[in-house]
DNA sequence: ATATAAATGTTATAGCATTACATGGCGAAC
DNA sequence: GTTCGCCATGTAATGCTATAACATTTATAT
């Protein structure tokens, strides 16, 4: 895991746009944030989200085409995250589910499949927006 | 879960392609394939393919963009489905694991979460092609 | 200082998906 | 049998997402 510190200019204005974000936000709607501050093409968001995404800071949500900051500031990168998105209001839960992951690994294992990276998203409607 | 006799024209010619491709494939690649038959446009092509998803015939694999035919002639929509995708050979594994379904269900209603369609997909490597 | 790796800037292009609107087929209601 | 409504289709245009290719600059190590 690399400090905030260690990040470059351009990671830390990333950084700084999925924080503000709040929620799931996509790399091009970033780079209209940080057009003020002399970002001018989708290279340089996809650059530096790729570096976040190593280091544990960001995860990307496959099924909205979006990134989001990383919930838990401890490191996960050996965890199988999931996560849950309201599709009415976008707000997101990341958790994760020690059993999921056994019996994920149980099966690679039994097949003789070498995981190298989960992608678990769950699409529904979260307590306030279904009520 | 619809028979496969009611399926309309281009919504056959998709399943076709389908099944042709033994494994994963993108709508625009299906597209090239059915020119020949008269498709020209992706529109086609993805209102074919979200008929075949709602029937439970194929499946959308979303860290690929790519759909890819249903492995079991079973119906399962109320039933979690995870892929093992190869990332080598691009072979692609379908299955379910009650526990796992057992789990994301319990983190659900403990939050208040009612889900309508959960993603799962293992990237990593097949047996033979990690050899 | 020099070599090496990493990050950046820029343009162009590739790949994926939907909006909008017009047309056609087919069964139910009348 | 005609009218209506529904579903599927055809077509063009557009929008959104991501990467290739190449040149340049900046940081790091020896
Ligand atoms: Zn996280
Ligand atoms: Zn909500
Ligand atoms: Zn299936
Ligand atoms: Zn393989």
């Amino acid at each position: 895991m690399t400090l905030h510190t260690d990040l470059t200019r351009n990671q830390s204005l990333v950084l700084g746009a999925l924080e503000r974000a709040e929620g799931p936000i996509s790399a091009y709607a970033i780079l209209d944030e940080l057009r003020t501050d002399g970002l001018r093409a989708p290279l340089q968001v996809y650059r530096a989200l790729d570096k976040l995404l190593d280091m544990g800071l960001a995860h990307r949500l496959e099924t909205l085409n979006a990134f989001i900051l990383c919930a838990h500031p401890h490191e996960h990168t050996s965890e199988i995250i999931a996560f849950a998105i309201c599709e009415t209001c976008r707000q997101v839960w990341e958790f994760s589910d020690d059993t999921v992951r056994e019996r994920l690994i149980a099966w690679t294992q039994a097949q003789d499949f070498r995981p190298s990276r989960t992608t678990m998203e769950i699409k529904g409607q979260c307590r306030k927006c279904a009520a």
